[in-house]
DNA sequence: GTGAAAGCGCTAACAA
DNA sequence: TTGTTAGCGCTTTCAC
């Protein structure tokens, strides 16, 4: 009765489960695939052969067939850092609820870059493509695009395709404000070097709102306040003390990143600068460790932000929704304990401003 | 002379190379594959002909054909972790560097953990398998098992596979032994509770090997010293909270990760306790943060571990190396700044010990 | 509502 | 060294 003779470990096949419930492979597809036009008891017994035969399509085959792969890319600049490990979060838990399979793709380095851009990355390996924060070159992007599936980027500006993100400006002009309001007038910038080469565009992006916020703000600027050191925290450390050697000192810091800000909390306590007495210090994130070092940050939602891409690509596999939507996520102001009036400043508001006590 | 009409932006196939290169679809697979008894020229010209056509094989045909998937699962118990990643990261590298894809799985919860063994998962997806920190029932390693393809566990003691880790014994045994080196008699633990239900079991073998360390050393144990909380910042600190209630509180704590660590001290600043004067802090891991808390630890080379995950992995694959191998990476004691001698103790040495300066 | 037939694009014997 | 011949296991028209 068995189509074919198969070896005693081989998985059944789809002939096996249509042998066994009496009907065609169509049939079987058609029933497991949950398609109209098959009988409920035809559908119930070929659901409970395959139960039996422990039957699962083989990917290999049906994508073959179909084109389908059930399979979504996704591409990070760096797998190492908190906000891009928590963005992966997001969109796994998404895509495994819906039955997605998820390729993950490091970029790493600029070499790792090139790499990747030369072989043809995800050819027929995906049914759509997450970048997050990766910028793209237009020839890059037009590699991309050729691929011929959806595409959803986080937290870029990318042209044609459905994009997630934060409003950076506003973020960062919350920040400012937060700092301007406290009295400063000297705010300070510290900033991850942004990579050699076009690839990872938020540091950059994160300047500019920065400067307009301050200009916006009318406070002072000095190209000395504005610091860039790699990535990380010793990065972060030499970025400060090149701030602390500036012939004006400001009296605030806007960090780029929390990572950056934890790197510049280390270097001002070395310094036997208190913060937030002698130095405010504002980050970008809410780290898991914020709360632990008490920084005064800009949070975003970082595996929202995540969710919500895989979300829209699914929407857009699904032909639902704008292909080319662009969903703005908020961030909001979590005040801890790293910001606090200037010094001098703080002196007048005592006196003008609290009678009371 | 084209072997069949195709749409303009339909992917060349193997035929059109053949087509083109004047030469039969199986001596381009051949030539592509770098297999031998190709003659060069021909090589040469297979090559030069596929890529002009900017030809790269279908996954889903050549998987259907040979088996092969060139892709490796990797699962860990969460994404979000810093050890996770890390292990994933290194994981990454070395898998791209050798051409294979990564399909990620986040086991998540318990719930997500059984929706997981629930389906098939990996079937026929995978050449391989790399399980981090997953510890297995004996029916779950059946099912993964019957996937029929190399399997390296990270961490974990997993029978009939390859493994690689660290020697959790001796690692918390440095941890003591350098506290008990420093006077302390009582030390107490902080852990992140086991997943309720089989999953992750490295905190609870963590514990085992604090309890064999703390008698080998010859010290005091009560069991209100070995303090437990959910995984995380707050939990930790719940514990900690738990341990300071304590009748008689430890002089210094081990803490089963940095991130537990973190909390620690977190909650001991809040409670006025300064560290190391009042109580000294091991963590474990040396996470990214350690140096920037300036806590003293246990370092692993967690990136290295997902290396030589991978690596065997390939090895494997490639019919080389010892598929049940068990390599052990080592650890080391980094001392910073957050242990020191317990207080009385501290006098008898400077009272002895120092009669210079 | 169901079945038959024709591929999807490759790889792997086996011939030559 | 190269070509021919069968599949791999599914999906998808198109009939019925």
């Amino acid at each position: 009765m068995a189509r074919r003779l198969r070896r005693q470990a081989a998985p059944a096949t789809i002939f096996d489960v249509a042998d066994q419930a009496g009907v065609s492979a169509s049939t079987v597809s058609r029933s497991l695939r949950g398609m109209p036009n098959v009988a409920s008891s035809t559908r119930e017994r070929v659901e409970r052969v395959a139960d039996e035969l422990g039957y699962d399509a083989s990917p290999a085959a049906s994508g073959l067939a179909s084109g389908r792969t059930t399979t979504i890319g996704v591409v990070v600049p760096f797998l190492s850092r908190w906000y891009f490990m928590r963005v992966v979060d997001g969109v796994e838990q998404v895509l495994r609820g819906a039955g997605y399979d998820l390729l993950l793709t490091n970029l790493g380095d600029a070499a790792g870059r090139t790499r990747f851009f030369q072989r043809q990355p995800f050819n027929r390996k995906v049914d759509g493509l997450i970048l997050v924060d990766v910028a793209l070159q237009p020839d890059e992007q037009a590699q991309m695009q050729a691929l011929g599936v959806p595409i959803t980027v986080v937290a870029g500006a990318a042209l044609g395709v459905a994009s997630v993100g934060i409003d950076e400006t506003q973020s960062v002009r919350m920040a400012v404000q937060h700092l301007a309001h406290l009295g400063h007038e000297q705010i300070g910038m510290i900033r991850a070097e942004a990579e050699p080469g076009p690839g990872f565009e938020v540091p950059d992006q994160r300047r500019a709102s920065f400067l307009s916020a301050v200009a916006e703000a009318g406070l002072e600027t000095e190209p000395e306040w504005i610091v860039t050191g790699e990535w990380g925290l010793d990065g972060a450390a030499v970025a400060t003390q090149n701030l602390l050697a500036a012939r004006r000192m400001p009296t605030a810091i806007f960090a780029g990143s929390d990572e950056t800000a934890f790197g510049a909390l280390r270097t001002l306590r070395l310094a036997g600068l208190e913060v937030p007495r002698h130095m405010s210090v504002v980050g970008f994130d809410d780290h898991d460790m914020a709360g632990v070092v008490n920084l005064t940050t800009i949070a975003q939602p970082v595996a929202r932000i995540g969710a919500a891409a895989a979300t829209m690509l699914l929407d857009a596999l699904d032909g639902r929704g704008d292909p080319f939507a662009r969903v703005v996520v908020p961030t909001r102001l979590v005040v801890r304990g790293s910001t606090a009036p200037p010094i001098r400043r703080r002196r007048q508001v005592l006196r003008s401003a609290a009678p009371a006590r």
